[in-house]
DNA sequence: TGAAAAATATAGCCACGGCTACATCAATGG
DNA sequence: CCATTGATGTAGCCGTGGCTATATTTTTCA
């Protein structure tokens, strides 16, 4: 039975504006640290990231994964020649750790508090985006503590 | 120091598309609950939900929640006369409160991993539309076993 | 009561991120 | 070696979700 109490309007609006504001924020980078981190992924295991590969592994076609290649390059991220592989940038490639880093916590997190590992998965895909510097750190040592426990 | 491993690449192309294709799927209806929710508070809090409220609190143009609260009237979340306030449907009502306890949980269950409450509100602001009932059921399981150690 | 103010609606712009259809380049192999 | 095929790029469409500017309606109060 849900608490039918108006959490949200017991906060001042502007203070409510901002959270939202920041969400909105942070899903305009959503997509571009996916690609990132697919590029990276892509590099690392053929040597290459080919258009063709990351619209099929984003589900997209791949007039698509041009455009947003084409914003990769506009951010600093990327670097590509027509008809020729994507490239990440330093930037890019620092871009892509973090986030490869981020998801991997977040889905430890998620399989330690018990939910299935495909599950965790496709959740982690879209939550990651989210978790802060800060929570980060909570997930981080949240997991220290499991394994200390279990080590014991 | 990143593991450098592309834990991408280790799964089925195809597999991997249809994680990114939830989430997008999971993107399109974030908007949508997150208004029918902020409704739901208002009227609970001051009997109806004016247009300019909404904008306020969602930190937009007034044109930009009217847009919206007519994709919530197409969805069949809201109902709206013009110049009246904006209600919800039984089904908008029930979306609203599934989403007002999932964010509950989401927060609690930041805040019980160490995250300082306020930094808890921003994240599960952006963490809550991702999190799937297996997921959520999982949240809700820890809670309550962290409840019941400090309770012995 | 009726004019000013506030709230709401409408029109039209933009960027993003999808798509299809079509053009162009590159790589292969007959 | 050049023609076909596959990969990539380009053009142009759509819906979403922002915005500003302007019209309209409702509310308020002098």
């Amino acid at each position: 039975m849900p608490d039918p109490k108006p959490v949200h309007t017991q906060i001042p609006p502007s203070q409510q504006a901002s959270r939202f504001a920041r969400a909105r924020e942070v899903q305009s980078r959503a997509l571009l640290e996916d690609y990132v981190e697919l590029i990276g992924d892509l590099i690392a295991a053929h040597g290459e990231a080919r258009v063709a590969d990351l619209a099929e592994r984003m589900g997209v076609a791949h007039p698509t994964a041009t455009k947003t290649v084409a914003r990769l390059k506009r951010e600093g991220l990327a670097t590509a020649r027509p008809y020729r592989g994507v490239f990440l940038t330093d930037e890019g490639a620092r871009l892509a750790d973090r986030v490869r880093s981020r998801h991997r916590t977040v889905v430890d997190l998620l399989i330690a508090l018990g939910v299935p590992p495909e599950h965790a998965e496709l959740d982690a895909e879209g939550i990651e985006h989210h978790v802060s510097r800060r929570t980060l750190q909570a997930f981080e040592d949240f997991l220290v503590r499991g394994q200390a426990r279990s080590e014991s």
